[in-house]
Order: structure tokens, then sequence, then C-alpha cells
RNA sequence: GCACCGUUCGUCUAGGGGUUAGGACACCGCUCUUUCACAGCGGUAACACGGGUUCAAUUCCCGUACGGUGUACCA
């Protein structure tokens, strides 16, 4: 039988980065196995729906290179992929339920259910749905349940979990887990408003949509055997279930904002490569068993497997991601890069801008930053000819020096295509240059980086002079003279 | 509270009855160097605790502690 999975968000936001791993994970199994990604839209909870928020997801997914067989926005065989489209049937296999004793009508109000609920934890008792107390089909009587029926009074359908007997299942990361029956609360499958809660939708779609592998987050685990349950109730296999570790904020709990980025476009805006992240998000909680760290989304798919899934939650480092971000980035090829900046370039209004300066100036500077946006302000002073203001203790040390101006005279006489190309007569100049004012070489480099591009640290000095050119070297320094 | 899940360096992790407990990020030092970085080399740093089982336990079992998740007509 094929490998088929699901992602199935709910469309109440932009996408959260842990949903992206849940979705990379889903995507690598059944890649790795040949199989089906599917997509589905859990959109029943009519209260929470965000415009445009399933787009945005897709946006996010596609841009991280998870891409999908099926789904609403590609079709598929096994659609339609968006719950509320498919609202007839939840009711009808409620109903299914109902009539084979597996679930049963209740007609509680909100209150009624509060109020149990707080009697329940004034008595120390876990709160969960009294069935032989609550206004339900067995305390009023098969008779009174069809007349509110027939009256259209509010009512919502109930999963009539059997209480004495245990619901065990295999999951693929955790092993065997074994929930008592007593713990189990009668789940309420079909809200009143008609729509099916999470449980019966899920179940359902599952089952029709032919999903051999459910692969969802840890928080998933505790209502897990309510969905067995159901599965059974239907007669249905159930699915293999594989619940994989939270990703977590540095305090260990569900990774959240407040304490950094989640949604996957802030991770994009903030200039992060797709790959990347990809890549990092993969080795959180999964790892191929070898010290590789570096993984395009083919070896991803390649080395993938449930069984190296880890337990444990996994902290999301940040810093680490930075590193790897900027790893990525020096193994780009510059001229496409290039191409990447240039749009960022030419809204900052800067000058020199040839697509192949410009790759000249990111292989001159990226082994310095971790982003390739960071190239935009790391190296300004070669993109534009309007220098940032020099710093006053920058200013002290250069104006008023009777040696360096002697020494960049000399330099800059001496400034020309010989010097600027060849490394060695480069040298061969600043060692004149600084001599002839009876200054030592590395005394007189610092304050030429100085002069030059008004910053005290920077990218090489003879690269940076050599993408500069002697004309643009030369004005730089008549300025310096004459301020 | 109850249920379930988890626990190896600060973080991500490898490993697994007998190992100098390995790698990566971060941190520190050295080398290179005109700066910052890169690179190279080196360093600090971990098996939560207590009982068992065993010749031997970080590894298996049981407890405890700690943490997380769940406990909705949300997903």
């Amino acid at each position: 039988m094929s490998v088929r999975v699901r992602f199935a968000p709910s469309p109440t936001g932009f996408l959260h980065i842990g949903s992206l791993r849940t979705a990379l994970y889903n995507y690598l199994f059944a890649k790795h196995h040949g199989g089906t990604c599917i997509l589905r839209i859990e959109d029943t909870d009519r209260t929470r729906l965000v415009e445009g928020a399933m787009e945005e997801q897709i946006k996010s997914l596609e841009w991280a290179g998870v891409v999908f067989d099926e789904g609403p926005h590609v079709g598929g065989s096994h659609g339609p992929y968006t719950q509320s489209e498919r609202f007839d049937l939840y009711r009808q296999y409620g109903m299914q339920l109902v009539k084979s004793d597996a679930a049963y009508y209740a007609f509680d109000t909100s209150e009624e259910l509060d109020a149990m609920r707080q009697r329940q934890q004034a008595a120390g008792i876990a709160p969960k749905y009294d069935r032989s107390a609550m206004r339900n089909q067995f305390t009023i009587g098969e008779h009174e349940a069809q007349r509110l029926l027939d009256e259209n009074a509010q009512h919502v359908i109930r999963l009539k979990v059997p209480i004495h007997s245990d619901v065990r299942f295999h999951d693929a990361v955790r092993g065997d887990v074994v929930f008592s029956g007593r713990e189990i609360d009668d789940q309420i499958l079909l809200k009143s408003d008609g729509f099916p809660t999470y449980h019966l939708a899920n179940v359902v779609d599952d089952h029709l949509m032919e999903i051999t592998h459910v692969i969802r987050a840890e928080e998933w685990l505790p209502s897990t055997p309510k969905h067995v349950l159901l599965y059974e109730a239907f007669g249905w296999t159930p699915p293999t279930f594989a619940h994989v570790p939270l990703l977590l904020n540095p305090d260990r709990s569900k990774m959240s904002k407040r304490h950094g980025d989640v949604m996957v476009q802030d991770f994009a805006k903030k200039g992060f490569f797709p790959e990347a992240l990809a890549n990092f998000v993969a080795l959180c909680g999964w790892n191929p068993g070898t010290d590789t760290e570096f993984f395009s989304m083919t070896e991803l798919i390649e080395a993938f497997s449930l069984e190296r899934v880890n337990k444990a939650g996994a902290v999301f480092d940040y810093q680490k991601l930075h590193w790897m971000n900027g790893e990525y980035l020096k193994t780009r090829a510059p001229e496409v890069l290039a191409e990447e900046l240039l749009p960022t370039l030419v809204t900052r209004g800067f000058e020199y801008v040839q697509p192949a300066f410009v790759a000249s100036v990111i292989a001159l500077v990226r082994e310095r930053v971790h982003f390739l946006q960071d190239v935009t302000d790391f190296a300004d002073y070669l993109f534009g000819d309007v220098l940032s203001p020099l710093s006053e203790e920058a200013a002290a040390t250069i104006t008023g020096n009777e040696a360096l101006i002697t020494a960049v005279q000399t330099f800059r006489s001496g400034l020309n295509d010989e010097t600027i190309e060849n490394l060695d007569a480069f040298k061969e100049l600043s060692k004149n240059s600084a001599e002839s004012a009876g200054m030592k070489v590395g005394a007189f480099m610092k304050p030429l980086r100085l002069v030059l591009t008004h910053r005290e640290v920077g990218a090489d000095l003879f690269g940076t002079i050599k993408l500069l050119g002697v004309q643009r070297c030369g004005f730089r320094l008549d300025a310096f003279f004459s301020s």
C-alpha cells in the first residue's frame, strides 16, 4: 500500500515554525517512500477563521520547499480538501455512530456544562462529561430525546466512551501507549452549529482520504485514544500514528512569540534562506545518525525516517540557525546572490549596482555576515560614495596627523592600475607609503581604511580598494586632504 | 488535581551493559592577519536522583524529582 500523509492546518493565522516542521516531516516521509503528501484545511471552527490565512500558509510552505500532491490549491482525487466543503459528510457519519450506539445526543447548554465542571473541580475530581447526570438521550429517555430533536432543539453528538476498557495504540515515535477508558472524555463529535469537531472530521477525512500515517505534533497525543475509539466504532483500520516532539522556547515551554519570531514569514522577511530554515528545522527533533548537518531537500528525503525522530522536545536555537544561514550564504554562487540583493540596493538608491560588481562585493564580504541583506549595510561604502560620518574618536586619530597625511599622499600618487590589481605591487606601495612618513605598515593601514571607508572594520582592504577602483579611491583620498 | 509524554555538555544531538561518553552551535585560548571575520588547532562543559537486576549500568526495570503537553460545542 502506498504511503499517504497529510498536513492539516487551521486557517487561523500565519504558519508557525513548528507547523512548518510538522509539514516538512510529513513531506519528507511521503517522498522518502514515494508516497503522496496532502494538504487539508481544517476550518471547522467558524469563529476563528482568518481571511486569507490559508493562502498565506500555503505560500510559506512553498517558500520553504514543502509542496503538496493533493490539496485545495492543486486538486486531487480525494477532495474536496477543505472541511467546510465536506459539511454534510460529517453529520452523516455522526448519525451512523449514534445508530450503532457508539455516540449519543446531548442537550446540555454551555452554562450547564460550566456548572458541571465547577462541581467537579470543587469535589476534586477530573473534569469530564458526566453521562449519567447531564441531559442526554440516556438520562431523558429516547422519546424525550426524539421529541427535542423533532423540534430542532440545540444538541450535540458525543462519543460514547467505553469506560471499562483500555485504549492502546502503537506510536511510531513513542512506542506502545495505553490510556484507561476511565480517563477519556465523552468528546463532542458534532457541534450544535452542525460542524464537526476536529476529532470527528479528522478521523472521517483521514479514512476517506486513505491516509496511512498521521504525523503530527505531540500535543495531539492525549486525544489520540478518542481517535482510536472512533476508528473502532466505524470498523476502520486506524493509520499509523507518529507524534513528533514540540519545538520549545528557551524556558522549555511550547514555542511561542515573546521569545522571538515564530512565524515562517518572519523568518523569510529576516532574510533566512528557505533551504537553511528547512535544513535547520528538520534537525530539530530528527537526526540522520551521522555527523552530517547540511542537507538539501533531496538529501533530507533520502535520509529521513520516523525511527530517528526524537521523543524529547527541542529548544529552538536561533543562534545556530543564524550560523547555518551564514554557511548557506557562503556556498551560494555570488552571481545568484547578486540577483537577489539587487532590488534592495536599488531601492536604497545606491549607484554602483552592476550585477557583476555586486557579485564581487558579495564574494568579498560574505564571510563576515550571516544574511545576504547584511551585505548592504556592511559594504555600503562600496555600493555608493556617500560615506557615513566618521565617529569623533576616529576623526581624532586622523585629522591633523602630519605623518599620516604624508603617507596618504605617497599612497595617492602611487595608486594606479598596477598597484590596484596586483597584490604584491599593492603591498609594496603600502610599505613605501608608510615608510615615507616614518610609519609602520600596520599603523598606516588602519587609518587608510578609515579614510577610504569611514569604518574601523570591514572587508580585506586590498580587495576593497580593488573594487573601488583608482578613481573612487582618488576622490576619497582627496576629500581627506581637503577636510 | 488527574492522564499521558519526556529527561546525555548552556543549546541541538550521537551512543548504548564494559567508551578517554563522540559531533555541532555558543563560549574561551592559540595560529593566521592591516581591522573584523573566515580557516586551522586546542580548551571548558553532560549521562536528573534513589533503589534494584548484573561480574559490570549512563545504557535494562521500578520509584522519586523536575519539565512539558493535554484536560473546550479550539485545532
